[in-house]
DNA sequence: CTGAAAGCGCTTACAG
DNA sequence: CTGAAAGCGCTTACAG
């Protein structure tokens, strides 16, 4: 009797403990706990949480309604370290587009959402020389569970060697089909330049400029295809000097502008590549005094906060940049980890029409 | 002999298996391996480490030898494990400037570069009802090592109490001193502001209006604080109509712009709390044929990428976003966690003088 | 369908 | 100054 009772005393004991636990977490629930009060091993519990086959349905749902009361959370270090894998979702990146980034990152958040995952950022500069140990040392050190990659770097074939090489499930966010990525996400930039294109001869413009991305990054070249697609489409030459090169910047926007504005046969209307390098046209045609879009129309690409903030506010390609990390994410997590089968999702650009086009006023 | 052959061939099978593990690290080097070659215990080994007193001088070389030449790192899930503590650092933040929190999150990492920390993201909405429930879930689960809030969230208090519970070291990032923070950065936005204003007094100004921020921030309540005080230093009276509440929004800066350009008695300058409403301010300048510099002078607030490309290029105050994180992360990996002392770091913002502000022509 | 044992790679608590 | 044992919370490999 004195020993039951003592039982009893300790077993109040813990339960105000595990009040204030619930509360503060400062003790948290283990599978031990789990275990002892659905009256299974811990090894069952697992299972449950692994959703493992052979559990008979009535010992799942007793497990679970445990679970779901002391509201356990399983602890990822252990798991990690029992799984030899952690339960964190890798983000490597090197683009300046902070917006194109945000929004890849709370895409990808949203699909992690009470998945027991998380993200961690790597940042990185791909001509640095530290640049592929500094993955490597990533990927491996967390052991990571999977890895999303940008643009340009989800085109590095170096860095998809090496996550490869560590079996580690990755994918390649793109305007083109990497064909060595274990999945990938990619988006139509060049039906969406057409489209532009297409919306610029239908104003009337035919003679019509673009300044490119740089040759190092597949969308440049996919919107510089999908420029000359479109014009090809329409029966319209395009004059050589009407391609300038440019490297997404502001500053590039500005000097390929210049030199556009500066032709003896001025275009009428300039297709930047990027948003970025659209805001350096307007700065090229502020300082020529050029108005936009009486005398020169303007299109973007990405439809970034400057795009609706300059004036007049610009025409540009929107994509999809939410849902396309989002997808990516879902991929990663909740597929079986096949090697063997690949995954290619495919998200769609659209053309915003704003102010910056305008019907070609012939004089 | 046998035994001791079979034992020989064992050892070179394990240096190829070895060798090929120090290039893919399939099969990272453990504790037990460091303490192996060094001909001591893990427990000698985790000391050194873990910079633990009490190892003899000779002793902890060798060990750092042995270390070096394996490249070992220390799997951090164990040591998290171990621990209780994992070696991630949360970023917790709601804020829409893109450009912004990518700062932060530079400076963070690069803060924590070779520290052997993570950067694990958590953005949220503090208006939704799982707001404090998700930050709460976010420190416990992952068992953070530290946390780094951006404003507004560095100013909740709700959420400073749930860290200081659960006695997770955080820097709390903002323009006023949050008392209960275990660190904090402070940056000196009214000073800054006040010398902005002073900026346009110099040129003439005196009719000079300001487009506030949203009363939830304290940066909106510094900004407004150093508005007046640069103009009462200048012996200028702020009329109330000249105050305008805004909500740091691209719309928000027209719609109070557009009142104040309406106004009987027109300001010549407007101060608005941050580039998002100055380029909001150009906009309603624009619809109204108001022009900037020669009509209207207009000074932002953070030096975002929008400030310089618009047009004429902005004046605006710079914040030094990228170190302001990486002293508040240096704090939290490298101090000793002492919850008794406090520490406070100050960042000093400065005014970028651009295109958009031009003495005042007198007619 | 379920469980007891051993182990993931580290640290704490205790000895010496 | 150093080490053997036990443990962090979970899973794998093996039985049954």
């Amino acid at each position: 009797m004195q020993k039951k009772a003592s039982s009893k005393k300790q077993h109040s004991q813990r339960r105000q403990v595990q009040h204030v636990a619930s509360d503060l977490q400062l003790k948290a629930t283990t599978i031990n706990d789990v275990a002892r009060l659905s009256g299974v091993s811990k090894k069952t519990v697992s299972r449950v949480i692994n959703e493992a086959p052979f559990v008979k349905l009535e010992t799942r749902h007793r497990v679970e309604e445990v679970i779901r009361k002391m509201s356990y959370k399983p602890n990822p270090q252990a798991r990690g370290l029992a799984f030899r894998k952690s339960f964190l979702i890798g983000l490597i990146y090197d683009n300046p587009n902070a917006e194109y980034v945000m929004n890849c990152l709370e895409g990808a958040l949203e699909a992690l959402r009470d998945s027991g995952f998380e993200l961690i950022v790597h940042p990185c500069n791909r001509r640095s020389p530290e640049f592929l140990a500094g993955v490597k040392n990533f990927v491996e050190r967390q052991k990571l569970h999977g890895v999303i990659m940008l643009p340009p770097i989800s085109e590095n074939l170096a860095v998809l060697k090496i996550l490869a090489d560590r079996q580690c499930p990755h994918v390649s966010i793109a305007s083109v089909k990497m064909e060595t990525a274990t999945y990938r996400v990619v988006s139509n930039d060049r039906d969406a330049c057409a489209e532009a294109v297409e919306h610029l001869v239908d104003l009337g413009h035919a003679r019509i400029a673009i300044i490119t991305g740089p040759e190092s990054h597949s969308s440049a070249n996919e919107r510089l295809g999908g420029f000359v697609e479109g014009l090809t489409r329409r029966g319209i030459a395009v004059p050589p000097e009407y391609i300038v090169k440019g490297g997404y910047t502001f500053e590039s926007g500005i000097e390929a502008a210049e030199s556009l504005l500066s032709l003896p046969s001025r275009p009428t209307a300039i297709f930047a590549s990027n948003d970025e390098m659209a805001a350096g046209v307007y700065e090229a045609a502020h300082r020529a005094g050029i108005d936009i879009p009486e005398q020169l129309s303007v299109v973007g690409f990405d439809d970034s906060p400057i795009a609706s903030r300059i004036w007049p506010p610009l025409t540009t390609i929107r994509l999809p940049i939410r849902s396309t990390a989002q997808l990516a994410v879902t991929k990663l997590v909740s597929s079986p980890t096949d090697f063997e089968s690949q995954d290619t999702a495919f998200v769609v650009a659209h053309l915003v029409v704003r102010k910056s086009t305008q019907a070609l006023v012939t004089r």
